[in-house]
DNA sequence: TTGTATGCGTTATCAT
DNA sequence: ATGATAACGCATACAA
């Protein structure tokens, strides 16, 4: 391994010499610097980012905490496609990812420990139990963090903006007629608070009056759940003319319900999804669905992490909310009249 | 932060000292040991892994490097699945997971570069088009690295049994009284090569002939290349009775085009998939599929590799062979005499 | 059994 | 414009 030293005796100069001509900066003579940094090329030489971090205190080092509860982690591509755009993004800035999590060999260590043992700048929090004490003292450290879909007091995060998106939606299915609307939410977090309360507002709005019984509770990227909820709305005396599901993949449950039922989709039963996933758009019909945008959230977290890091003093908590878009499919029957 | 300076200075005793305590060396006062460990609790001391990294030229971190190149990267079910394991397994032995990827920042630098710049001790290699040069130069440097369902000579590799999985499938296919099979194979790689011939070989075996037309080309995780496939099998004046998929997801290509043409599975067409990932077993009916151990491949993905860095001297470069599991489901319809 | 000294590769400070 | 030196936190060879 070629380091700053052998490059120094190369070029009969001091290591520090060779160190600001490779740094670029402006105390050293033009033409030596440029000699400096051709040997170090031809040489192949390579910063080791072990020895500047520890020298500078800084590791040009992203932790990421994306934990896999049951199946929503990784799995889901909704937080794949995040975790890859943040990748991208931190690249860009010249930092790498680094898997953070609990107990790390034999030594226990909770969030925040890791990331210090690593000595990480900064850390980007998706997909976890939002109130797990280990996650709250790892956003209440001195380690910047960077929340998705979860807002900590003084703390900079990146929202999809599941208002809107549920709003969007829902005024989308009352064009084409539909009044009757069922909703099966997700669990109790705080997105499914934002999208029910926007549904609840939505229709409102509107000037629907949404029957207790169509609103279900079920379970994110839980087919079964989804499929049980949906067969306990077309039990109903009354049924829904439409219902919108937890997320694309859940309703998987909801299509072969509805299959079994004999029900066609959307001639007997509109349906609608969210999240947007792959899945959604190669389904036949196409499933209307509202897309997150992953990739912009991912890339805005990483821009956000990156910001504090580098300019501490100059920094305000910020919450940057992530429009995403309706993608209208082909599963809301138009049932206006005179069509 | 607490170093091994402030814990030395609490306990009245050299660095050295601490440092041995800390480590557990034999050759210091049980009694010292104790209180020097008790005391570095109480401080609430965590080692700096940059800083033992320097020094013993091991980082504990095993770099991976996982290619999205089209959407058969992180966003396939298998590979997330396998990057999840592989995490788990290293950090079971201490090891921390970073992204590999070329030009981080401004500098450009190639995958080697990157992995010897962050001081990986190893690197995991999957789902990346291995003839590229850069993953050649990476694979024959010094960084020990261990590679998914591809081999390099001399180098350790960890395959899924894409031979026995294609035998095992075509056979129970065979079993429930199909003769007229086609496949549908994904992109020419090692790995369609693998089922390509184990699909002929098998079928060879059972005394079937499979016309050139029942051998088609299409795209691994690419619906529309299946769907288009499947209208042309469909299209043959001796249409097959079963028809292989690349992969699980590719295959909802083909079921919209049999849905299309008002064709009922297994009913009139009995399917298979490949990976067996959790889309393919909440369709209903449930896919016929052979399951990839995606978890089991990481897990030793990550042992492997791990052996290597830790006992280079003895390590011998091994293939290890994961065997799968058929997923019967229920898209081969038995069209056996008298069932 | 404990301590001293040194170095891993880098950068920053302060002389020269 | 260049260089000598120290320091980041840790582990180890060697001295005491």
């Amino acid at each position: 391994m070629v380091t700053i030293t052998d490059i120094a005796q190369r070029c009969n100069v001091s290591r520090a010499t060779v160190s600001k001509a490779l740094n670029g900066h402006s105390d050293i003579n033009a033409e030596t610097a440029a000699h400096i940094r051709q040997v170090a090329k031809e040489m192949g030489y390579l910063p080791n980012a072990t020895a500047r971090a520890l020298k500078l205190g800084r590791s040009h080092n992203i932790g990421v905490l994306f934990v896999d509860k049951t199946s929503s982690g990784l799995s889901h591509e909704y937080f794949s496609r995040i975790l890859e755009s943040v990748k991208q993004e931190a690249e860009r800035s010249g930092y790498d990812i680094t898997f953070i999590s609990r107990d790390i060999g034999t030594l226990p260590m909770d969030y925040y420990e890791h990331a210090k043992y690593r000595n990480c700048d900064g850390v980007i929090i998706a997909s976890v139990d939002f109130t797990d004490p280990a996650v709250i003292k790892l956003v209440n450290s001195d380690i910047p963090t960077v929340t998705l879909d979860y807002v900590f007091d003084s703390r900079s995060a990146v929202l999809s903006d599941n208002v809107a998106g549920m709003a969007e939606l829902v005024r989308f299915v009352y064009g084409k007629g539909h009044r009757k609307i069922a909703f099966i939410h997700g669990e109790p977090t705080s997105v499914t608070q934002k999208r029910l309360a926007s549904f609840h507002k939505t229709c409102a709005e509107l000037g629907l009056t949404i029957p207790e019984a169509y609103i279900e509770a079920g379970t994110f990227h839980d087919p079964k759940a989804s499929g049980l909820a949906t067969r306990r709305l077309l039990a109903l005396k009354d049924r829904p003319t439409c219902i919108l599901y937890p997320d694309d993949f859940s309703f998987i449950g909801g299509m072969n319900e509805l299959e079994r039922q004999g029900l066609s989709i959307p001639k007997d039963m509109s349906v609608a999804g969210y999240d947007g996933i792959l899945l959604s758009q190669v389904l036949r019909p196409r499933l209307t669905t509202y897309r997150q945008d992953a990739e912009a959230m991912g890339r805005e977290a990483a821009k956000q992490l990156v910001e504090i890091i580098e300019r501490p003093k100059e920094w305000i908590p910020r919450q940057v909310m992530i429009p995403g878009s309706l993608l209208t499919g082909d599963t809301i029957r138009d049932i206006r009249q005179g069509f």
